[in-house]
DNA sequence: GCTGCATGATGAA
DNA sequence: TCATCCTGCAGCA
C-alpha cells in the first residue's frame, strides 16, 4: 500500500511515537537478527522519509533504511501488541508502543554516505517540496524521452508517486499517460507537480488516497466518499468517468497497469 | 489448503 | 521485456 505518503507518515508518527525513546529490538523471522542486535538498546533520535526511503537515527549512530517494496507493512501497537506474524522482519518494543515490520524490500543499516548515493537517485520528493523543486521536476522531465507514465513512476523525475497517485495526477492534469514526457508543456508539467504536492500531502495527513472532489460526487465531504468513489480513474476500467462519462480506459505503462479517460485526458 | 493479486524496484538479457 | 525478491489476505475449493 506504500506510496509517498505512507512513507511520510509513518516517519512521522514513528518520530512522534518512538523518538527519544529506548527500544529492545529484535528478528522474529530471523532474516534481520544482525541489525537488529545492532539496534538494540538503542535511543531513536529521529525519523526522516525521502520519496519512498525511509531512514531511522539511532544514537549509536547507526542509519536503519527501509524500502516497503510492494507490500511492505508497519503495524504499530500503543499497548497489548500480539504476537509478530511469521515474516516480521524488525520489531522493536519502547515504553510507549512496539512496531512490526513485514514484508519490506529492504530492511539494512547503512552509512551516510550510503544514504546520500539513495538520494541522489531520487527526484525532488513533492512532500519536501522545497523551493526549486517545480522547476527540478519539470527540467527533468525534459530530459526523459519515455512517455509521461513510466516518468512518474521511476522516481527520477519525482520521488513518492506510485502507480495509483500517478494515474489519478494525470487524470487531474487532463494529460494523456502515453505523453512523452519531453513534449509536456510546462504549465501542465507546473500542474502535474502543484497536484502531486496537493494530492500527496492530503494522502499523508489522511491515511489515504482520496483525490475526488466530494462535489462530484454529491457528498458532504471527503471522509463521506465510500472506496469505490474515491479515485477518478483508478482501477475504474469500464466504468463511466466521473467528470465526462466516457468510458474509463486500462492499459499498460512501464510495466503495470494504468487507467485513463480519453476524452479528459485528450 | 490452495491461487492470485497488490499503492515497488532491480538486474539480467 | 522478463524474472525475481519481499508478505498477507481475499476468494475459492
Amino acid at each position: 500500500m506504500p506510496e509517498g505518503h505512507v512513507i511520510h507518515r509513518a516517519a512521522r508518527l514513528h518520530e512522534r511515537r518512538f523518538g527519544g525513546e529506548r527500544v529492545r529490538a529484535w528478528s522474529p523471522q530471523g532474516r534481520f537478527s544482525e541489525g537488529a542486535a545492532r539496534l538494540d538498546g538503542q535511543v531513536l533520535e529521529g525519523a526522516e522519509a525521502r520519496g519512498k526511503h525511509l531512514f531511522y537515527r539511532w544514537s549509536s549512530g547507526e542509519i536503519l533504511h527501509v524500502h516497503l517494496g510492494l507490500f511492505g507493512k508497519f503495524r504499530v501497537h500503543v499497548s497489548d501488541p500480539p504476537p509478530p506474524t511469521d515474516g516480521t522482519r524488525l520489531a522493536w518494543e519502547a515504553d510507549t508502543g512496539t512496531l512490526y515490520l513485514a514484508g519490506a524490500t529492504i530492511v539494512e543499516l547503512v552509512d551516510p554516505t550510503a544514504k546520500e548515493a539513495i538520494e541522489a537517485r531520487l527526484g525532488p520528493d513533492p512532500l519536501v517540496d522545497e523551493p526549486g523543486d517545480a522547476e527540478g521536476f519539470i527540467e527533468r522531465l525534459r530530459r526523459r524521452s519515455v512517455p509521461i507514465g513510466a516518468a512518474l513512476l521511476d522516481q527520477k523525475a519525482i520521488a513518492g508517486v506510485g502507480n495509483v497517485y500517478r494515474a489519478e495526477i494525470l487524470f487531474l492534469a487532463g494529460v494523456d499517460p502515453s505523453t512523452p514526457a519531453k513534449e509536456i508543456e510546462d504549465p501542465a508539467a507546473r500542474a502535474i507537480w502543484e497536484l502531486s504536492v496537493e494530492h500527496l500531502r492530503r494522502g499523508e495527513r489522511a491515511g489515504r488516497i482520496v483525490t475526488v472532489d466530494p462535489d462530484e460526487v454529491g457528498a458532504r465531504s471527503r471522509k463521506d466518499l465510500t472506496r469505490a468513489e474515491r479515485l477518478y480513474v483508478y482501477k475504474r476500467d469500464g466504468e463511466p468517468c466521473r467528470r465526462c462519462g466516457s468510458e474509463v480506459r486500462i492499459g499498460e505503462s512501464a510495466g503495470r497497469s494504468i487507467w485513463w479517460c480519453p476524452a479528459c485526458q485528450g
